[in-house]
DNA sequence: CGCGCCTTTGAATTTAATCAATTAGTGTGG
DNA sequence: CCACACTAATTGATTAAATTCAAAGGCGCG
């Protein structure tokens, strides 16, 4: 249980996490009455595919890696989970299982709701549940949209949008163009795009030549964005400078 | 809206909608007061991609075709609805437009219930939320095992898989088999699993050649269902009989 | 009957996976 | 701090899978 003393530092999260978005102050208190708060280290497993959905969390610091085993032992990397995203609420309020697995990055700060309380949370806001079906509607709205890039792109593209995404979800921008510090493996892009690692590999380096990217150690700097939504958008991309 | 004396054979149907699972009758009845009925033609667009979404139906009787159209003209096909089943729920509930774009294949009978509506019957009854919820967690999970089929599995192992989910679908037990009788075009299989229709109906010859299958008309029989559960698993299948 | 649409099939080509070998980078413990 | 082991990344060669292109056949329908 989050001391009283925190309450009013939780509330301020909270307040960002759109599963709460448009809760009165006095309704933010009680949900933020009834959270627990975590630390975990690097490499704890947070959430393991196929268990019973007990909990919801929200990040309030580090990073979480989504990703999903499928039978035959392919893993799939979903997403990266930051400060002020939910995960497992879906299985939580909706499901009995949680569809994937979720790792801790680096240690990390969570706050944690059971499946229980989150039921009575809903009961008594309502807008939580329309929230909670927001949310979900964007998941399958996207999941949506990977599938027909899956279906219908081809890899190069594939890799460009994801690169593209990464870029939005923790891009910076700098002088030399967008930098994308998530430690990200070539391993881990094959698996975001359904692809292997030599297929990236190899294509990171011809976009590298091209000076559409500098690769350096776990970054990736994008100097020619708009080169690579050609790619993906399988233009051709212009000779130029 | 539905006549009095409709209201009870509505009743029924509904009692078999998950959307409105575990509703007393009485909270039923109104639901079913609140229907618009209506009947449409062979090929009417029901639904259209981007555009507001505004009502929720209840198939009553027909099918009907839910496909996408991306931005680059291809057009993946997502599932087929048939009686009991709902469309344009996700979108009405918790988003602002339409995801998809549906197609009666057939002339239809349905129910539909504008967004306003809606919204007053989850307040009254909360119910339909979580049952809504339920229905989207499980959405999202099929929809996250397609992805994973696309990016991992070869062609030969998808149009097996998207067959067997047709058995389920429409599927009628045989002397000799499984039966499916949807008007299913070569393209309509490919747009489903990401391939092209050439690859596709080289795949069915060469199955029905191994008499996996057989293809008439506009059906196909399913002769060996283990067969084909084979080749989705990817594993070889046994020469015999 | 002839036209359009869907399907089949062959051949060539492209794409990406697989296999194999090497190199670079990271971290650990002596 | 360096050597060693280990993991990640690169690159080339080969192979397999699927697309593309082209042509021909079949079927339904006006």
């Amino acid at each position: 249980m989050v001391a009283e003393t925190d309450i009013a530092s939780v509330m301020g999260i909270l307040r960002h996490v759109p599963l709460f978005a448009s809760l009165t102050t006095e309704q933010l208190r009680t949900v933020a009455g009834r959270a627990e708060s975590r630390t975990v280290k690097a490499k704890t497993l947070l959430i393991r595919q196929r268990t019973a959905a007990t909990t919801l969390y929200v990040l309030t610091g580090g990073q979480i890696r989504v990703s999903e085993i499928t039978a035959d032992g392919n893993e799939i990397l979903h997403r990266f989970i930051g400060p002020g995203q939910m995960i497992g609420g879906m299985a939580t309020v909706g499901g009995l299982t949680y569809p994937v697995t979720a790792h801790a990055l680096c240690e990390s700060r969570l706050l944690a709701w059971n499946t229980g309380t989150m039921q009575k949370l809903i009961t008594l806001y309502p807008m939580i549940g329309f929230n909670a079906m927001r949310l979900m509607v964007a998941r399958i709205e996207e999941l949506q949209q990977r599938c027909v890039e899956l279906a219908t792109q081809q890899v190069r593209q594939r890799i460009a949008h994801a690169i593209l995404r990464l870029t939005q979800q923790a891009g910076r921008r700098d002088t030399e163009g967008i930098l994308v510090d998530i430690r990200l493996s070539r391993q881990d892009l094959a698996e975001m795009t359904g692809t292997t690692l030599y297929t990236v590999s190899r294509l990171l380096n011809q976009w590298q030549r091209q000076k559409i990217i500098t690769l350096e150690k776990h970054k990736i700097l994008i100097r020619k964005p708009h080169d690579l939504v050609c790619i993906a958008e399988a233009e051709e991309v212009r000779e130029d400078p």
